[in-house]
DNA sequence: TATATTTGCTTAAACGTTTAAGCAAATATA
DNA sequence: TATATTTGCTTAAACGTTTAAGCAAATATA
């Protein structure tokens, strides 16, 4: 095996000792600028890499940012991944990226793993199944900046960015309304989670302002998995008063109702009304396409970002919380358009 | 902030050296039990995590594994990525993932980022965009493993993991036969890609086996993206005398000819029976359900995690080349099945 | 011309581990 | 009982950086 290039190899070269060649490498402003130019030719002559495990050592900065998501094969939390990255490797770091399927236990191994690799911080989105909050609680005891996008919660009392669910659902509601839909009903998440109660809480109010009734039974919660869509939207049909429309709050789980309505040979939106949330790929691919929710994926990566650098510039008061709440955006599509 | 506890808090606790106490953390058969216990004890009770990036730079191992991907969002590569990093997470390794959105610039980048990071070993699938092996041949001559799976060239001699290309296209024009199709056509990637050019291979071989026409404007190489796929099904629905049958290469490419046709009113499979590969999850989500291949992608993660581990397990004789070639699996479904 | 400041480096220690070498005490072997 | 082996540790060096402290030479200032 070859042996790797130091800059002790670089020093025996110029005959400088190992910490100019360090400091030059680091343009530091007490080192000539023909010293500099000559140890960045060795260097380059040398095919010299930079041990990136010592500098962390020493430096006590490993320059990795950890990341926690949910699953990477969905449009959302790739393109937020993406973005997020874009900006971080522009500031000199790189990410590591695990995924928790939905899991706590998986969760909690990946920030053991996030922590035992030393990242200067975690910019996370929690699993449906997240409640007890401990393992979060360690990372900020360890004083690493932790910041959560989309799924969060507020207890933990960290940065936080996602969309203004809340609103969301009222433009939802609005729209289906416009479309002269009465009976909305709504396949939610988990009134626990703190997204899908907001979620919850804005088609409450909605319905309430635009006086439509409130029936318990068009009310449901699951787990937002194709599978549980499938389940609730045959519920839904079973009851003896029809809803006319179905605002599912995630698009896998709309994925499920839309199978059962066009397995059943039920129209929309002539007989029933679909919105979904999350705007996935296949939204636009199946037919008719599905209404659903942009919820500005780009934008929320690029600020998870943007706000962990903060956190790292300033070490000193970090501790002023920064809530981002973006407004989301109404993909209307054929679903749901009446008119 | 807290200071983080190390080997010599545990060592000055139990008044012994920080030696006995990596030693007895890494069950040394030189170290007694009753300090093993102990030293341990202590450990938990000090909330003691272990700094990788010490022991990495001391042992030259980082027990990370970088992983470079085209994209994250395919059920694909994330199915594989999910399955590599079980195996190597009980291997004690973790991993780190990059995605070179099929850019080969950004691929560069990212074996940049790995190499800097000190990874172990490498396990890649490549960009489309990728001809260029050069940065490839550096990692090799740094001696750090290198694993590449589905899209992978024969001439940098590493170690492989992938499908049949050349049977799966048999596959599917025998199965396209047996439905009765006899012009059939074939949206392929581009033929400098390895496995684009054996599907090509395999789909002209086959179609000379069933005795059927070689209409070369049936054959179209592409990018294989779902815009190219509505323009190459564009071009093939515009010749005088059209295919029934069409076999894309790959999914998503298949989901824009599949627009197409669904906008033209071509039905499937009656006028134009329609295959993809990949096996995405959209194709069992449109309707009618698309007929694909699956590629084990379960199987292709675990493969190329254990071919890393035979190698830095002995690492002495490691150039024994590994090529598994593992046979794909025809999903058929509605947009082929005539009978 | 005498003193102060700046420039451009060196020296030495440190980050937290692992590991080769070695040593005394305990135990086994002849 | 004398020698050989094993057990259970310690000592010291090393991995490749970074950085505080310091020093001589060069330059600026009074």
């Amino acid at each position: 095996m070859k042996k790797k290039t130091t800059i002790k190899d670089i020093a025996n070269v110029l005959n400088i000792s190992a910490a100019a060649v360090s400091k030059a490498l680091h343009d530091d402003s007490r080192i000539s600028d023909k010293t500099k130019k000559a140890v960045k030719q060795v260097a380059k002559n040398l095919n010299y890499q930079p041990n990136h495990l010592a500098s962390a050592l020493r430096s006590g900065k490993s320059n990795l940012v950890g990341v926690i998501v949910p699953r990477t094969n969905s449009n959302f939390f790739s393109s937020v991944i993406q973005n997020m990255e874009e900006v971080l490797n522009k500031a000199g770091y790189n990410i590591i990226i695990t995924q928790s399927n939905e899991s706590y236990k998986k969760e909690c191994a990946n920030i053991d793993t996030l922590l035992f690799t030393q990242v200067d911080g975690i910019i996370a989105s929690m699993a449906n199944e997240t409640v007890d909050l401990s393992y979060y609680e360690k990372v900020k005891s360890k004083g690493i900046p932790l910041i959560l996008f989309d799924r969060g919660e507020n207890d933990l009392n960290v940065d936080y960015i996602g969309i203004n669910d809340y609103n969301s659902s009222h433009m939802i509601v609005e729209h289906l309304v416009k479309q002269g839909c009465k009976r909305i009903a709504h396949i939610g998440g988990f009134k626990r989670t703190r997204i899908f109660n907001n979620r919850i809480r804005g088609y409450v109010d909605a319905l309430e302002k635009y006086n439509l009734p409130q029936d318990p039974e068009l009310l449901i919660e699951s787990s937002l998995t194709t599978e549980e869509g499938r389940e609730k939207m045959i519920e839904l049909l079973a009851l003896k008063n029809r809803p006319d429309a179905v605002y599912v709050a995630g698009d896998y789980a709309a994925l499920g109702a839309f199978q059962v309505l066009n397995e059943q040979n039920i129209r929309m939106p002539e007989d029933i009304a679909l919105v979904g949330f999350g705007n996935e790929a296949f939204t636009a691919m199946v037919s008719p396409t599905i209404t659903s929710i942009e919820q500005h994926s780009s934008e929320i990566g690029q600020q998870a970002a943007k706000t962990f650098l903060k956190h790292v510039k300033n070490e000193s008061f970090t501790q002023t919380l920064n809530k981002i709440i973006l407004n989301a955006e109404l993909i209307i599509r054929d679903s749901s358009k009446k008119q």
